[in-house]
DNA sequence: TTTCAGTCTGTGAACGTTCACAGATGCTTC
DNA sequence: GAAGCATCTGTGAACGTTCACAGACTGAAA
């Protein structure tokens, strides 16, 4: 249980000072080879390993990012999207020598929470997730002036917040477009809570390809389960039984589908085909496997993080990025 | 963008000197009711928060721990457990103001810097997850001399760090009990890896019911993946065309047997009954929806979280800890 | 030869806390 | 009235870095 080496260990084995090792563990221009290699070889030696604490105090960084999961309804629980987001923005990040905080912001006792943090200068950056429109703590973290990006927008604060997302309203076009294509001619949609970006938006692609067709009868409201998505197919189908297409706005509700469909004596895809959103794990677990959109979150990820990057590194303004989705054709439909 | 207040400032404020304020921070004895009152007044008025990298210099302490996320396989990417664990344990460590922060051991350069990161002093603890067998960042953590739990047994390594888990192998008894009570004559199963505790465990509380009937024909091994299910299942039809029932270690590989008994023919649960394990989302969205056991994952998080509490305030030793499941009978069987 | 720019190094001060100590005050007890 | 204890407060030093500055050395240009 010896002392953990300082700097001025490093230093005193190296025959240099404080100083020249400082420059060597931040790549400072102007230290000698001779220099350099002594100084590497003395923090294989000792073992010595940076005190961030201690640097963090006088830089006022902290080498460390937030992630905040708003956590509207129950979604976190089953989604199973979020460990990608996780996974790949932890690696990226450690690239960098970044680490990842989590937070959860559920409510207001938890936001005040984060706010304190942040505010504290315990971050360097802020990483949204799933936060919706008309969350306050999204012009807290303006006021702190915090970097800060989201995955997915931010609604009502596209502007204020970056963000990456998958094209969102483009994917549901190319499934409804492709429901058109296959002769389908009362087609429905159970949309996701339209305070989300999944929520608006996927309804207003629907709504540009069949325009007029796109009537108020044929669209429910869902909550991103699988039990609001049963209860949304119910209504449709007693409010309009000769639909013949369902787009739904997430793999998870459409499983939720399936079974209202099923209970209704209607067959997928020959009376009614259904289509997905998100290209999860579920899509393949249902019967029968789910027509859906894949959306490249891995990738969403990557942009999301390198947005923050950029904005941890002093870029004044960044764009948002879209990026596009795949139709994955399966039994469905 | 003025200068954030420090300690000194409240001091000023407040009228009393910076050692008082520390005290008030702190919870500390011999504090006089008129100078508690008039820091926290301070603090407010000021809109102090206190800097956790000057703190964490001197108390070397840091006020996180590290939730590391060992990925064999790709597990991370379908399993929707991480999710429950996740925002349970960074709940409950938020009210104790311990940041969670996540790192990915995936291959050994992800372990060098876990190993690195820990060995800098830059957490307090270790919650480790999903952890396999033989795992060498296991012996690293031991030799730091860091607090460390796991969530589920490291196998081999039970002995060394504490956990909370769900009791598997009980959980595997009840659900080969309830097939063999409905009537099941010729059982099989399907197992996880062999070095996770969910493979071994649940495999020996197989065999702990049905005795000599567990024959080694009668077993075969997946992966945790969908896929690896399916074929298991394909495998074991094709040595045991009789088998009427399957006892399958995860849900996920519960909803490959499915498909793979639907394509050679058979009937779910009339020709044959099958019982996942986990009772996580996807029990749900399979058709028939599975009967299978449910876990405590919240209880096991928040076990976990208290074991490393424990261990972080000084505890010399604690005990595993073992909770019980539930069997969740569905149309599976 | 002098000047200058570029390269390299060492040092004091600062970052914002906590800790240990010393000292002051008030109350009890003899 | 002195001694002793408990309560409360202020202060210097320390934690391990980075930063800005000053100074030394080198080689090239004037």
């Amino acid at each position: 249980m010896a002392k953990r080496p300082t700097i001025h260990d490093v230093a005193a084995v190296a025959g240099v000072s404080r100083g020249t090792v400082s420059r060597v563990l931040n790549d400072d221009r102007y230290v000698s080879p001779a220099a350099h290699a002594a100084v590497k070889r003395a923090i294989a030696e000792t073992g010595y390993v940076l005190n961030r604490a201690a640097r963090s105090l006088v830089t006022q960084r902290t080498g460390s990012v937030v992630m905040v999961l708003s956590e509207p309804q129950e979604r976190l629980f089953e989604d199973p999207n979020y460990s990608v987001l996780l996974r790949t923005a932890t690696r990226r990040l450690a690239e960098r020598d970044i680490s990842l905080v989590m937070m959860i912001a559920g409510n207001d006792g938890d936001r005040d929470r984060v706010v304190r943090y942040l505010r504290g200068g315990h971050a360097d950056g802020v990483f949204l997730v799933s936060t919706h429109a008309g969350d306050r703590l999204v012009d807290a973290l303006v006021d702190i002036g915090v970097a800060a990006v989201a995955q997915g927008a931010v609604i009502g604060r596209e502007n204020v917040i970056p963000y990456a997302a998958a094209d969102d309203r483009e994917g549901a076009r190319q499934m409804t477009r492709y429901l058109v294509e296959r002769g389908r001619r009362r087609i429905a949609t159970i949309t996701g809570p339209l305070d989300t970006p999944g929520g608006a938006l996927r309804l207003e692609g629907f709504a540009d390809i069949l325009g007029r067709k796109a009537s108020r009868r044929l669209i429910e409201h869902g909550d991103y389960t699988q039990l609001g998505g049963e209860s949304a197919m119910a209504r449709l189908l007693e409010r309009a039984p000769d639909i013949d297409a369902v787009f739904v706005a997430s793999d998870l509700m459409a499983a939720g589908a399936l079974a209202a469909l099923r209970a209704a004596g209607r067959r997928v895809p020959e009376d009614v085909a259904v289509g997905g959103f998100d290209d999860s794990a579920v899509a393949l677990t249902t019967h029968p496997p789910l027509t859906t959109i894949r959306q490249p979150l891995e990738r969403v990820a990557e942009e999301t993080v390198r947005l923050l990057l950029a904005l941890i590194d002093g870029a004044e303004h960044v764009e948002p990025v879209i990026l596009p989705t795949d139709l994955i054709v399966r039994e469905s439909t």
